[in-house]
DNA sequence: CCAATGCTGGACAGCGTGTCTAGAAACAGT
DNA sequence: ACTGTTTCTAGACACGCTGTCCAGCATTGG
């Protein structure tokens, strides 16, 4: 399998950091987790802790650019493809990613650590869906309708948004694969579409609604 | 005008300590910040704080009541309205409040404090969304075709993640009004048409896209 | 004007941090 | 199995920030 690299106690130690701090900032909160508590259920010396780690803030750090390293990782075929059409893949293979890491991922959605790391998770999927947008515009020959910042923000903000609310369901609500289907369904035909209403929406800011059933 | 009840010193105090936590917060993070810096910036005594907050997250905590109460007083009657049709006058009071409040705003969301005060307004707002979703498909007798709690938390997704941009770039790039028709025109009429396209989006998860021109 | 209230600086104990030690334990390679 | 190397450990340390208290001064509203 893998090499392995390292001393096996190095693995160890860090590993089981790692899973205490994400159980215990799930449990707890970030803010009101000491040193002492990570190793006391690491069942680590104190010492130990910082022959790893500078403080607590270098270990979440280094818990949340692992992840996002790894999603990038998956995500960076699958975003060329993207941009030729409407495949919803990345969205797909992020919601399985989160399904897969679900307490670490809770723990960056949560905006435990002043939102540091759920602002770079926001502004890398940003500047990626950005980058599709642009690409698809050029490919199709089309031009946005809308300013493609504002365009990728609010993609994103959806995504986002409801992979928070997905992760923190009990039990499991949906599939990976379903609520991607509904997000990508949603976001592509507009609420509109998705609230049950049949036909073009009304202009925005006209008074009264669709017809009256 | 107001009738400006209490003790004129607890006032000042009090402005000057929720003020000077709002600026330091802004330029260095809630994290890094100590009680006396706060009373160094307000230029009050250490001790003036204790005597009306109990610590920093209490601060924090008020600073953000207030700002989510006014937002919820302004909002009530706006909403009620609302699922009777398509204003889109909640986000664009939402956005006008933002506006002035702007530091404040910036502050809760950064997700600052953890990220406690984000998830509070998030909530409330999905909550509200959701109740306006469910009044309109009764008002209308339409039926939703994705889950309501799914809508709600995209919507409000694509509003707040909209909002952190509008409030974080400068210069302001547009007025209120013209980034929530923006975001009111793409949520109700979808991507597949804000990105430029013609006529109806492709089923999901099908191959290919679009016809290229 | 004055009684009540708020503000002040300084002193205090308590707690968590981050560093350092010397010795015990576990490791990888032979 | 042996050995030189690396890691883990408990405990001690100074430091900085917290939250509380006080006695005296300043500002307030009536």
């Amino acid at each position: 399998m893998s090499p392995e690299v390292g001393d096996r106690r190095v693995r160890r130690s860090r590993r089981l950091l790692r899973d205490a701090l994400v159980s215990l900032v799930l449990e707890r909160g970030y803010a009101d987790i000491k040193v002492e508590d990570i190793t006391e259920r690491a069942d680590l010396g104190r010492a130990t802790f910082y022959s790893h780690y500078t403080d607590k803030d270098d270990l979440l750090g280094q818990v949340v650019t692992d992840l996002q390293e790894e999603l990038d990782r998956r995500l960076r075929p699958l975003l060329a493809a993207d941009a030729q059409g409407f495949t919803g893949k990345p969205v797909l293979e992020m919601f399985r990613h989160a399904d897969e890491e679900r307490d670490a991922y809770r723990v960056v959605l949560r905006g435990e650590g002043d939102g540091r790391a759920l602002r770079q998770l926001v502004e890398a999927r940003t500047q990626a869906a950005a980058a599709v947008f642009s690409a698809r515009a050029e490919h199709f020959g089309v031009t946005p309708r809308i300013d493609v910042e504002v365009l990728a923000r609010a993609w994103v903000g959806e995504q986002i948004s409801v992979l928070q609310w997905w992760l923190e369901a009990d039990p499991r609500p949906l599939s990976p694969e379903a609520v991607t289907e509904m997000l990508l369904d949603l976001s592509l035909r507009g609420r509109y579409w998705a609230n049950g209403f049949e036909g073009r929406p009304p202009v925005v800011g006209a008074e009264g609604g669709p017809e009256r059933r």
